[in-house]
DNA sequence: TATGAATGAGGATTCATTCAT
DNA sequence: GATGAATGAATCCTCATTCAT
């Protein structure tokens, strides 16, 4: 047992002197031999932690992921509106304390589209399938009390798209409190028209 | 003169072997070499037309972009309603004649992200402000018109944030349809309550 | 004395983990790693029976050679004709029971002249002076009998020349029996000759 | 055409860098990096010449083979007798303009049976065919002189093996000259019992 | 005695770019 | 202008062996 929580502990290590060199020189900037620098161990080492390079960042993105997904279903049950719930889970990425994860994302992101790689789309995937779960739950017990109408679930879809896109172009502008701004009125407007 | 245009045309002949080139191995695939071979010229001669290799993939995207808007120009002023006008721009590129367009912009922005890379991010800011303009020519028509709220130009970026996350989101998507019909819905609402 | 049996039967069953390995994966196959797994003991145990990794291929080597020579001064006793007791030698590594002796060889022969390397030359000088001794107790035999001719000792090594010859180039041939009846008319004609 | 004996030169070249390295340290020391130096190009510049290693070794059996049997088929007919035109064929490789030839093969075969390897199963079938045709040739022609039985060529497949043999166990004799007197006189003997 | 985590030298291969012709 | 031979830095990954526990 002892054992494994020292793998285990040793994978986070590993992954955690990652993301600082992502966040340093980017995810097509990172080596195996600048890694090993990174963490004070010799290339073998990591290898023997981890199947291979992809390896590693999937384990540092699921991570990361986790540790969104753990603050927002802490934060989310705070807020009364079904509104305010779903801006938690977007609006959330955009506070100081996760602008690595932003970085990090913004990364992996990209390799999993400029490289052809079933690892990263299964990430993705993922990442997809726990948001939508989420967001499923809270429209749905609206929905039961009778706040939003019956069909409002068909609307998740379209605020992931809105999320990812929101997600995407803040990369590229320099004012991130309009894109904050715009991402509320969104949710506000849609659920204007969800109300009962 | 006649040099001018047949630098141009050279540009633009080796660009569309580089299209084929990404189409069948994806951006991360294109080598120099190959691209060479595709198009039947020898590798130094690319370097008497581009700079590098971003430079070439930046000249495809530059193509196919005016390409889509020249088409999305051309359809927009069909259409009757100022919902119509905008579905073009974004639904356009979901059609089958678009469709490797679709394929190329998914790898374009994927280095975008992926490599940390000022000529990909220059573009990408090139292409949200051509889009930009094209919505804020019709919008600001239909506020002239009195059709809508006289501060519906704050939509645009959301808009067109809309645009990009189904964009991305759509190629781990069976169903396209689906994704039409989403954006075609988020579209007649927003107006619904733009409408005055 | 218990200790020795014992630090003996563990570098027998190490050895014999090794046989499957490289039954499995072929010598070039074979590493310290995976057969500490298959021997369902840690890698630093293999060095405390060992010196290296061609030592414990060496052991291999030696304990299926040992196995191959009983078999074969089992079975010679029983045959009459000196051909007969020379063909025992040679074709007994073609029946199914040594099939796996004849795989594991070959990977053997092959390390031997693609590595310059001193261990495996020695086995091979030993193995060729084990059959050398075989043929020459029979031979000489014969020889007192005044069955065959005072000179035949000369023609061990081309027998065992042609032993190994056939050997190799078996594993490149579909049909084995016409191998085995080659080296039977070789064996027969041959002592046409030398007998008196 | 001048461009293709250009390229057919400049792999000629590096093949015989091989060769020299190959004698030095062996195959299994050769690197790429050893043959760049010893060649004096860049490791790259390999590349443009072979596919990968193996093709560059191949490259160079191929070459050494055909010297070989030029050799041999120029020698041959020099010959009177059945028996000395076989000979030719295994006894050259034992003079000493051939030593190097041989310690390549030898290395060749170790890796054949060494690494699960197509490419050099390929050549050594190609190999046994050259030389079957050699044989072939010339033992027909003497069973049409009525020289030899008729069914004389179901002896090739057993002289192969015996070259082979004698050819894998002479690498641990000190006394070459014996190898030499002893398939001399298979030969004779083989060829006794075929005349007719 | 048994272990297995740590190592790091080493090796094949790729590819954008240059430059002499 | 056109070429394509030459380059070599750069990268991932393997694995026999050691040694502290």
């Amino acid at each position: 047992m002892a054992q494994k929580i020292c793998k285990h502990q040793k994978r986070e290590s590993i992954a955690f002197s990652c993301k600082s060199l992502i966040l340093q020189e980017g995810l097509s900037g990172l080596t195996i031999s600048s890694l090993a620098k990174e963490a004070n161990i010799g290339k073998g080492t990591i290898y023997e932690y981890f199947e291979n390079k992809e390896d590693i960042v999937l384990e540092l993105a699921n991570i990361l992921h986790k540790e969104y997904l753990d603050e927002v279903y802490k934060l989310a049950p705070k807020k009364n509106s079904i509104e305010d719930k779903i801006k938690v889970l977007i609006l959330t990425s955009y506070e100081e304390k996760f602008i690595e994860y932003r970085k990090i994302f913004k990364e992996l992101i990209g390799v999993s589209y400029y490289k052809t790689n079933c690892a990263f789309m299964l990430f993705q995937n993922q990442w997809y399938k726990q948001n939508y779960q989420f967001l499923y739950k809270y429209i749905q017990k609206a929905i039961k009390n009778k706040e939003i109408k019956e069909n409002s679930t068909i609307f998740i879809d379209s605020i992931l798209s809105t999320f990812v896109g929101y997600f995407i172009l803040s990369f590229s502008k320099s004012d991130l409190q309009k894109s904050i701004n715009s991402i509320d009125s969104y949710i506000n407007n849609l659920f204007l028209m969800l109300r009962v």
